[in-house]
DNA sequence: TTTATATCCTATTTATTTGGTAGGTTTTAA
DNA sequence: TTAAAACCTACCAAATAAATAGGATATAAA
């Protein structure tokens, strides 16, 4: 499951790609439309920042836009951010690689094999999921 | 990530399916040759049991034993029942539905969309992972 | 009938993670 | 100068995960 940081960054995102022509967009503004606790998403927001996703501009009308397009801002990347691994398994993740204690051997476990293909396949989906894509589908949705 | 629980429960039947011979095989067995806790395993097996995969025999020479063939049995009962849900989003899930509270709009939300796309690619590929397809694997990647 | 070896049952404990809150300081545009 | 913004540091409460403790009960064989 998406922790709740996740799922506020990605909707926080989301909305700022609908606004691109009002950025830069405060924290407030965001908070109260999409119903997130204003410290809280501060602090989200903060960590999109550090991590290169979005810029920020301090003092009156300052807030935050994007770094980069909604075609190449994805869920893979802030997931990772807020909840690490993707993977099942520790043993199968590249950024956030560990061994698993229990296993016997790596090279030979089956249930790993099987982690790793669904973590290929989640990834890719992950990966494709853009703010663009989001929103394409959304309209698509309305119709 | 699977949690310790579903990961040892997952050992646990894998140890079983590959000794159906010498079944029922009493949890001192597995504990000690997969080296889980003891009385962790215990309380995890009898989860199994109340969930109809593991059948028991109390007394001298009992132990646990498959409730169905090692072909019937695959991870996603397994990660249902420690784990609950599969999917990323609680407004995806079957088993487990609940609204998202974040959400404006369910039925025009586009992470919803994807979401279910990789639940459905998820499940469809953990009911895959019966205990004879992960025992398969185990002994071709030995090979 | 005793004994060893099992499951079964109830309760408690400890550590970590999640989801926040509180109270400021600093920067910037008008 | 002032309003409105990001930035910074610290703390906290609830939930969940990962066990541990201490027995009661059942069963097969000696």
């Amino acid at each position: 499951m998406l922790s709740k940081k996740a799922k506020y960054a990605t909707n926080a995102l989301v909305y700022i790609a609908k606004n691109l022509d009002e950025q830069p967009i405060p924290v407030s503004r965001i908070a109260e439309d999409q119903n997130i606790p204003l410290k809280f998403l501060e602090s989200i927001l903060t960590e999109l920042k550090n991590a290169r996703i979005l810029n920020s501009k301090k003092g009156k009308y300052g807030g935050y836009s994007l770094n980069g397009k909604p075609e190449e801002i994805h869920m893979a990347k802030v997931m990772r951010l807020f909840d690490g691994a993707i993977a099942l398994l520790p043993c199968v993740t590249f950024d956030f690689y560990e061994r698993c204690e229990e296993c016997k051997d790596e090279e030979t476990c089956g249930i790993r094999q099987i982690a790793m293909e669904i973590r290929n396949e989640t990834v890719e989906r992950l990966k494709a999921a853009t703010l663009a894509e989001i929103i394409s589908r959304e309209s698509k949705l309305k119709a």
